[in-house]
DNA sequence: TTGAAAGCGCTAACAA
DNA sequence: TTGTTAGCGCTTTCAA
């Protein structure tokens, strides 16, 4: 047994990780060999590859990807900031992601944030952690921020939440067109009075829900709904809805800028003021969560088609990555308005889909 | 303006980071002093740090971690292990583990596992992207993975899971004393027929909350519940409650393993069965999770304390990267039983803690 | 307290 | 196709 042999032998008894020289030296060939054999679209003729995979394998070696890192300066490690985890939409994008990225060979280095809290200097260091790129999903998130690592380079994507105004790329779902179909869906089911519960003031996603909604209200000779806001949090919307029922003129329907807000609406109004929704008022939300589904809730919502707008996300990356720094920026997933008990049910404009769901398009108008 | 100083200009013109010799040659010191005044307890004169903390923010200067962690071996990342992220449990742990992570400087690598899929090799991987420990919160994880790490010299902590017989650290629930809590709570409400709803078998919690309220029943004189096995999920457990509850001889009192199921089985309950949870029969699970107190769920339930446990669970950790590999390895947190309205109540045991919440506590045996 | 210099483990020119 | 060599950006001895 050569020195070199004995020398790898030894590291692996002090239960010291393998290195590619030990590799090397037991397979008989040169550091970059085992380098190239460890590296895709490398050149190394097949007798070299099996000498070396033997070698690692003996020694259980694997590649250090620190050092890789320092090498490359890519980690395969993409960062993510998200809040609200209790509004299962979060999650659920977690879970999602994780399995694109997968399939890519990266790895979510996780942030969570508290709403917009001062997430700016974590961010700083996060740069210098070589993530390859970031993704915030935090509805609640400046995108200042983005503007700074776009600025430093690194590939950014807004999930869920947009500035039209900057530069940072971005998936949402089809906020106004949603808030349109909300309204003209409640409109056709003979609503009057109207309630709509926000989320974070100042942010797109709420904003840009309410601006549809009060928009197609307008135009139909109504006015703008009463308005409370919810904060995004389910406390929030509770206290919200209790103050919007508890009006003179109840609302008989009220439009959550989400899922979360909505089922918090919706039990506030049976538990707090024994109403019927479907029955007595009409609560929509806005996502369509897998809970909103549950029969106790069954609640009515536009949806945001939770793979799509992950596949969106990630073809984002994977373009930015590739330096293909061009057009198709905001980009917007549409959704549709998916009907369930929570609401009292229009005559027309209703469509069974193959799977059972019942979806509202609106009637063209003439 | 020296080579050196515009070289450094230079850099930063050219969007390239600027790197320890950037800011040493700006502050005309050497690059040591650089790094050890962005090291904790270094040794550096006062006047040499105001001169390089002055570069460096000239420069927008801040230590690349992944060059500190090929140095040092330490990355201040760890990694985490999740599934089941469709119940809440596992995003709020998510959450408050990040908050206390990120309180000691430490990031979350996430890795979300399905069930008990082929994980293992993603974490070979793993270990070798420098994660400074490793916390397997998937309870349908085997412990032979911890153990692998173990050996390769990762810290490992196992959350809501345990091997007994493993020597992998662990920080679970009191399933066992809950368990029996359980039963005995169910027994003092006069119940006759139970139902176990299982979680994944073979999987230590499910399985000790499982032992504790049959050895209770049986301790009663009564025979083992009557058993379907609900996979922890939510579809899982609708089929299983549907199962349960189709008998002919239903049962009265039915204990999920966990809150995400008891929530399929209190719906299917009332939507499949038409009966009133609390009044026709007991539903009662395990956990705590937020939505189990939502008012259209009022689930009774024995509690785990997340915020206890992420801090034990990160305790753990601190030891065990302190090499204080001894003792205390299987921590156990002990719960209380909160009783809401979707069980019968017992006349004795029940006490009103300050926050409102109504607990039951065993009477004192003779 | 300081600077020089030797790594950490790998990738990527470059030569052979 | 190979091996040699020079970094990647930092920490950490070791002298001074």
């Amino acid at each position: 047994m050569s020195d070199a042999q004995s020398e790898a032998v030894r590291r692996r008894v002090n239960h010291k990780v393998a290195t590619a020289y030990d590799v090397a030296s037991l397979a008989g060939v040169s550091q970059s060999a085992v380098s190239r054999t460890f590296t895709a679209g490398a050149s190394v003729s097949n007798r070299t590859r099996e000498r070396v995979l033997e070698a690692a394998k003996a020694l259980n070696y694997r590649p250090n990807q620190v050092a890789r890192s320092l090498s490359t300066s890519r980690s395969g490690v993409i960062g993510v900031a998200v809040s609200h985890l209790d509004n299962q939409f979060y999650p659920d994008f977690l879970e999602r992601l994780s399995d694109a990225l997968d399939l890519m060979g990266y790895r979510i280095l996780l942030f969570v944030t508290k709403g917009s809290q001062d997430f700016e200097p974590v961010l700083g260091e996060l740069l210098r952690y070589g993530v390859d790129a970031l993704i915030l999903a935090s509805s609640s998130l400046s995108s200042d921020l983005g503007e700074q690592c776009r600025a430093a380079g690194v590939p950014v994507v807004m999930f869920n939440n947009t500035d039209p105004r900057s530069q940072v790329a971005s998936v949402a779902g089809a906020n106004e067109t949603g808030g349109r179909a909300i309204a003209d869906f409640l409109l056709a089911a003979g609503h009057q009075r109207f309630g709509f519960v926000a989320g974070v003031e100042g942010t797109s996603t709420s904003g840009e829900r309410e601006a549809g909604f009060t928009q197609a209200l307008r135009e139909a000779g109504l006015d703008a709904p009463a308005r409370q806001v919810g904060d995004y949090s389910f406390e929030g919307a509770w206290r919200a809805s209790i103050a919007l029922l508890g009006q003179d003129a109840r609302p008989d329907a009220i439009f959550c800028a989400n899922d979360h807000m909505a089922l918090a609406t919706l039990q506030a109004a049976q538990s707090q003021f024994g109403l019927t929704p479907g029955q007595d008022l009409s609560i929509i939300g806005f996502d369509n969560v897998t809970i909103g589904a549950w029969p106790c809730f069954q609640l009515t919502t536009y949806s945001q088609p939770m793979p799509l707008m992950v596949d969106r996300t990630v073809t984002q990356i994977w373009r930015l990555l590739d330096g293909k720094d061009d057009g198709g920026r905001h980009e917007e997933v549409s959704g549709e308005l998916i009907v369930r008990a929570s609401c009292r049910i229009p005559s027309t404009g209703l469509v069974q889909r193959p799977d059972g769901t019942m979806i509202w398009r609106a009637p063209d108008r003439p």
